[in-house]
RNA sequence: GUGGAUGUAGCUCAGUGGUAGAGUCCCAGAAUGUGGCUCUGGAUGUCGCGGGUUCGAACCCCGUCAUCCACCCCA
């Protein structure tokens, strides 16, 4: 009989070992000066809420992802699902201490309790950001150009930034007489490059007849280029309006910021959260679209409604951080990260531990991150350690070095040796390692 | 939440009713003039978990958990 307790982790949580949290931590790092070069403040807020503030109106679908409980107080939590509706409670809270236009990122774990399959988890890192306080062609112009700048530094630049805006839509549905049911068609639409044409059409037809889901689909079909499907999109909605004119203005300041073919207008993309009121995107992998968006959002008239009468416009989007990795990897994009010493100071004898420790000291006065092998193993376990870690030199002495005072610097790849007077030339040339 | 596939040693997998296997990795030893090549030996599995059928189950049946895929939704 055992009373060991089988290790194990709820479907959907993950451990994440050396290697894989150091590339989270390092595009983490990444995303916050990519967000900090364009003016971004970080912010935080708690993972547990009271469940009104979270649930207070979403409805149905998202209700049964949520997470929530009693806490043991008996008060009715939740955790947050998003980074969207935390912030909107914080702006309602807090916008009397801040400033308009306010604009934040927000880098942390989130909960949902669907279910699992690859880039798709119940506990994953989302990056938002939003600009709240204002309604323009530049706030919203500024988010893609953040989307882009983001994707250059993550080390994926062969991506789209599929780009439509949903007032457009609206506009067109209203003039075909079907704008009560705008969002079922949207939904309906949104599908279209997973299901293809003739499904679409399909469906479309059973929300309203053969004909209008042949306009549908002509209305969202993708033009030669940004302004040439912005032009068919004008006419079918019935002549210029400020919908359009807002993505003109985009598409102008997109031009400028030499964005090129990184941002498509795509009709077809319309995103199923039902706040969205305007611009909305999406982010796609060239080399990977099958993993989905790793970057969503759009514009939304009215943040923090539910909470405080002020209105708060604004626009932003989600960056999805586990799902992006996932991506990464798959497409065999992640840079290695190594170990963070680069030297090993081996431990072959137990007179000389002082001796190591004495140099190891030396070397991290002197910023040289090292580590010093902490038993004297044999050799062969201790190369192994250095190569299974990433470390590329290892300092040891034999006898006569030990009598002699000198070190020997040895590069585990090109098994190359060199004798070092004392600690001081092994400070010097770790140096020149790190340099070059 | 619904449907399908999968689940055997740390890893990759073979094994379809009759005493649990291979490769790799790991450990020990030999050789090696400070490891990595070679040789010898060794360890490791409640066959995801729990029931059931059977003289006997890794294999058949049911349930359950996890992973992957599709739907739904989304990052």
């Amino acid at each position: 009989m055992s009373d060991i307790i089988t290790p194990r982790v709820l479907k959907g949580f993950r451990d994440f070992l050396p290697e894989a949290e150091s590339q989270r931590q390092r595009l983490s790092a990444t995303l916050a000066t990519t967000f900090g070069l364009f003016g971004f403040v970080p912010i935080d807020t708690p993972i547990l809420e009271y469940a009104e503030i979270l649930l207070g109106k979403s409805g149905g679908e998202t209700e049964k992802q949520v997470y929530h409980f009693k806490d043991n107080g008996g008060r009715e939590v939740a955790m947050r699902f998003d980074l969207t509706v935390p912030f909107a409670r914080f702006m309602a809270e807090h916008s009397h201490e801040l400033y308009l236009p306010f604009k934040r990122y927000h880098i942390a774990k989130v909960w949902r309790g669907e279910n699992t399959q690859r880039g798709r988890y119940r506990e994953f890192v989302q990056a938002d950001f939003d600009t709240v306080g204002v309604d323009s062609a530049a706030a919203d112009f500024e988010i893609i150009a953040l989307i882009r700048q983001a994707m250059i530094d993550l080390g994926t630049p062969d991506s789209k930034i599929l780009i439509n805006n949903r007032g457009i839509f609206n506009r067109f549905l209203a003039s075909i007489g079907l704008a009560a049911k705008s969002v079922e068609i949207l939904r309906t639409v949104d599908k279209l490059a997973k299901l293809g044409r003739d499904e679409t059409s399909r469906q479309l037809a059973e929300l309203s007849d053969g004909r209008t889901a042949g306009l549908i689909l002509d209305f969202i079909a993708a033009g030669t280029s940004f302004n040439d499907t912005l032009d068919n999109l004008t006419r079918l909605c019935g002549g210029d309006n400020p919908d359009c004119d807002r993505l003109r203005e985009i598409q102008s300041m997109a031009e400028a910021y030499a964005l090129g073919d990184s941002m498509v207008l795509a009709p077809w993309i319309t995103r199923g959260l039902d706040y969205y009121t305007g611009v909305v995107f999406e982010t796609m992998l060239d080399a990977i679209p099958d993993i989905g968006s790793v970057c969503s959002g759009g514009r939304y008239n009215d943040l923090a409604g539910l909470y405080t009468k002020q209105r708060l416009p604004g626009v932003g989007a989600a960056i999805g951080l586990d799902r992006l990795v996932a991506a990464l990897e798959a497409i065999d994009r992640l840079k290695p990260v190594g170990n963070p010493a680069i030297v090993l100071i081996l431990n072959l004898d137990a007179d000389q531990q002082a001796e190591y420790q004495g140099l190891a000291a030396r070397l991290r006065q002197a910023g040289q991150a090292c580590e010093v092998f902490s038993d004297t193993r044999k050799m062969a376990q201790q190369y192994g350690y250095a190569e299974k870690k990433g470390i590329e030199w290892v300092v040891f002495r034999n006898e006569s070095d030990k009598a002699n005072g000198t070190w020997k610097l040895k590069n585990l790849r090109t098994q190359a040796i060199e004798e070092l007077a004392g600690a001081e030339s092994v400070v010097a040339s770790c140096r020149n390692l790190a340099a070059g």
